[in-house]
RNA sequence: GCGAGUGUAGCUCAGUUGGUUAGAGCGCCAGUUUGUGGUACUGGAUGUCGUCGGUUCGAUUCCGAUCACUCGCCCCA
């Protein structure tokens, strides 16, 4: 084992991951097109403020899991740990408030310093939509159906169920922010040091805790539900509502929380089983004083992110790459080989994917072809060449046959396209 | 950040109760077949036994540290 190790929590995308990593980016972008999100990027890294001031200075985010670093000026920059804030940043940069509902995906790295697991990595990617400027539940229907949408068109394996709930809006989460204070504080004694520390920083965290403890409290504490105000209530009920009309089943967890401050009214997750303590595959919510909060008009938003590492371990196969065709020149003959370069150059052109074998003996290089999945081999010989023609070999059938090259790229598309008879009338 | 486990060939793993030349399967390379692949057969190469240090006549094996990964917590995608 080489010395030579990647920087901790990263990793490299060799070509049969990275097929399985782009299939997962690139139905992301097509379904989400479906649905009326164009894609955009922003930078990777940003003002830290950026991502200080949006996140809430009470996540765990923020407070320990960003690269932050201070540029050459002093000026203190830092890794986007998360696509939501840098989309903000540039929706207010760019003016765009004027042009509502803004509707949009991305798809790219972001960084966390955390210690990694499976499907847990310092540098991972994310694909994401955001839809700005739409206050109505529909929104969030979009959204959510959007996300499904993306997960069932992967084939993902296992069970993925979509958990909602609803943190109500800014009145009713206050209110019942200090009811459930109030309950846990008369029971601190029995909390986790954890959930403790968790109840001046963020004590709706304390809901979501795996600890035994904490759940025998939590299962007594009081409800978010019997907190919200009539608008948060019909919100909530707008949104199942929305669901079950287009047929999306889900599960509603009123423990299930938001690790970013800016969320209210609707939080979802989509969970699956198969990945250990990182279940969570796709997750988000609204986030109505988002826009506002960063210096911009006052926006509602609402959107997702979902982990493409944890999306493409989870898919249930991986397309195949493309099979090419093997141009397998006969011998080492300098005029065989250059005829061999021109015309894989024109098949190229002509839109075939071509392997060329460069060296070897025949039996070698159809190997070569073999390796590469190769389904039609095109060798070109001595013989070829006198006949200004080319053998075609099937590889999977392997029948052969030669043609005349003005008749190549016309008898390779017919054995693409699985004619039986391609060699029929020549 | 906390607790635990693992680290031997490109991959999956065996092994040495501390002893001189470290193994298998898969893969890779070559040959049987110098104008024909997949199957089969034959042969071959590859390791600072993660790294550094300690104990020892001697360490891949024992001890410590360190790095990486894995599992749980935390957190989250």
């Amino acid at each position: 084992m080489s010395s030579l190790q990647p920087v901790r929590g990263t990793h490299d995308l060799l070509p049969e991951e990275m097929r399985a990593f782009r299939h997962v980016v690139e139905t992301g972008r097509g379904v989400a097109a479906r649905y009326g999100f164009a894609e955009m990027a922003t930078p990777i890294f940003e003002f830290s403020g950026v991502f200080a001031r949006t996140l809430g200075d009470t996540s765990d985010i923020v407070t320990k899991e960003m690269y932050t670093f201070a540029d050459r000026k002093g000026e203190s920059l830092t890794l986007r740990p998360e696509g939501t804030a840098g989309i903000a940043r540039a929706f207010i940069s760019n003016g765009l408030a004027n042009d509502l509902p803004f509707k949009v995906f991305y798809a790219g790295p972001m960084f966390r310093y955390e210690r990694p697991q499976k499907g847990r990595q310092r540098q991972f990617h994310q694909i994401g939509v955001e839809l700005l400027g739409v206050s109505e539940p529909q929104a969030d229907v979009e959204v959510i159906a959007a996300g499904r949408h993306i997960i069932d068109a992967l084939g993902i394996k296992g069970n993925v169920t979509l958990e909602i709930n609803t943190l109500g809006d800014t009145e009713s989460r206050e209110a019942y922010r200090g009811a459930l204070v109030a309950f846990l504080s008369g029971r601190i004694a029995e909390l986790s040091a954890d959930s403790r520390e968790r109840l001046e920083r963020n004590p709706l965290r304390i809901l979501d805790s795996k600890d035994e403890g904490d759940r025998a409290v939590i299962a007594d504490a009081p409800l978010l539900g019997d907190f919200l105000n009539p608008a948060s209530r019909a919100f909530y009920d707008d949104l199942k509502n929305g669901l079950m009309d287009i047929g999306l089943d889900f599960v509603e967890n009123p423990r299930l929380v938001r690790g970013l401050d800016y969320y209210g009214h609707t939080a979802f997750e989509f969970t699956t089983d198969a990945l250990g303590a990182q279940g969570t595959v796709m997750a988000g919510g609204r986030y109505d004083g988002l826009i506002k909060t960063m210096g911009g008009p006052a926006t509602p938003g609402v959107g997702w992110a979902a982990g493409v590492e944890r999306l493409s371990m989870l898919l249930a196969e991986a397309p195949a790459a493309e099979r090419p065709v093997a141009m397998i020149p006969a011998g080492n003959d300098a005029v065989i080989r250059r005829e061999a370069t021109i015309l894989t150059e024109r098949l190229r052109r002509a839109g075939f994917c071509v392997d060329l074998a460069f060296s070897g003996n025949m039996g070698k290089r159809m190997k070569r072809a073999n390796k590469v999945a190769a389904k039609v081999a095109v060798i070109l010989g001595e013989d070829e060449r006198l006949a200004r023609a080319v053998t075609l070999r099937d590889l999977d059938s392997g029948e052969q046959t030669t043609v005349s090259l003005d008749r190549m790229e016309e008898t390779l598309r017919g054995l693409f396209a699985g004619g039986g008879d391609a060699f029929g009338g020549i």
